[in-house]
DNA sequence: ACCCCAATTCAAATTTTGTTGAATCAATGT
DNA sequence: ACATTGATTCAACAAAATTTGAATTGGGGT
């Protein structure tokens, strides 16, 4: 009796799984840039892709890209952000607090109010998401 | 006895709210660009923010990116890119599925396999993720 | 000292996302 | 028809993100 085996694709390389054949394109485009080896190469590190994905998660809230907006061309205290926001206080908070983090923005206190600007970085960023159109 | 009067910055403007001052350069700021009204004219749609946020959700995750990489430069069926991936079947099909229904890949069947392609779309917008640097 | 206001913090509740494993589906070969 | 393989779907489940409301902090004015 022939024993189990696990399948699936693609000349061994690295791993000790066998092969089988795949559509002939893919197998060409494949050997022709190098092999799986070769396109591992290409891949960024997990911790840059980390880096990368937590960038767009802070770009990933309507209410947070809002406030980058109403902040894009002249710092604001919190309570005018609100003014257009109308989010309970610790609401806007939680969310300033985000885009702080990840110095989006900064925060600097001028008497009994806390002013936010936008950073270099944080009007660059914005400008990415614009680029989606469609 | 007085009435308890909420409060809160900035001439009223469109909201009935009364006024109250503001540290001088942000009461400047905001008068020279035109007051509140004007800011609110330069502010995106919600609609057009939630489109946007939506596409950098997608973004927002290590594995949707290694996936966008490993197929960057051709094509491959799911087999292949779990070579690299190393994920449960079930997985790795949750997010080829969130990339789908935003447009960043196509799938195309081809007898057994499914091959994977991504879409200008999803290259043009995972060349954006590379802007973030430091 | 006391009060008011801008803003934040915290814990609990809720919602959204992501993960797991079993079941299913479709194409291929025998 | 049946078994095999590539891949997806579905219903729990777990984990992470967001929201809520009450409590707190810190600055100014009286």
């Amino acid at each position: 009796m022939k024993q189990k085996i696990s399948s699936c694709c693609v000349t061994p390389s690295q791993t000790g799984d066998p092969a089988t054949e795949l559509p002939e394109q893919i197998q060409k485009d494949l050997d022709a840039m190098g092999g799986l080896d070769a396109l591992a190469g290409r891949i960024p590190s997990l911790h840059e892709l980390e880096k990368r994905s937590r960038i767009c998660h802070v770009l990933s809230d309507p209410l947070r890209l809002t406030i980058l907006y109403i902040i894009r061309d002249q710092p604001l205290c919190v309570c005018v952000i609100n003014r257009f926001m109308r989010l309970s206080g610790s609401k806007l908070s939680y969310h300033l607090n985000i885009l702080k983090e990840l110095d989006f923005i900064t925060g600097e206190s001028q008497g009994n109010w806390i002013i936010y600007s936008i950073t270099d970085r944080g009007r660059r960023l914005l400008q990415c998401t614009e680029h989606a159109e469609r």
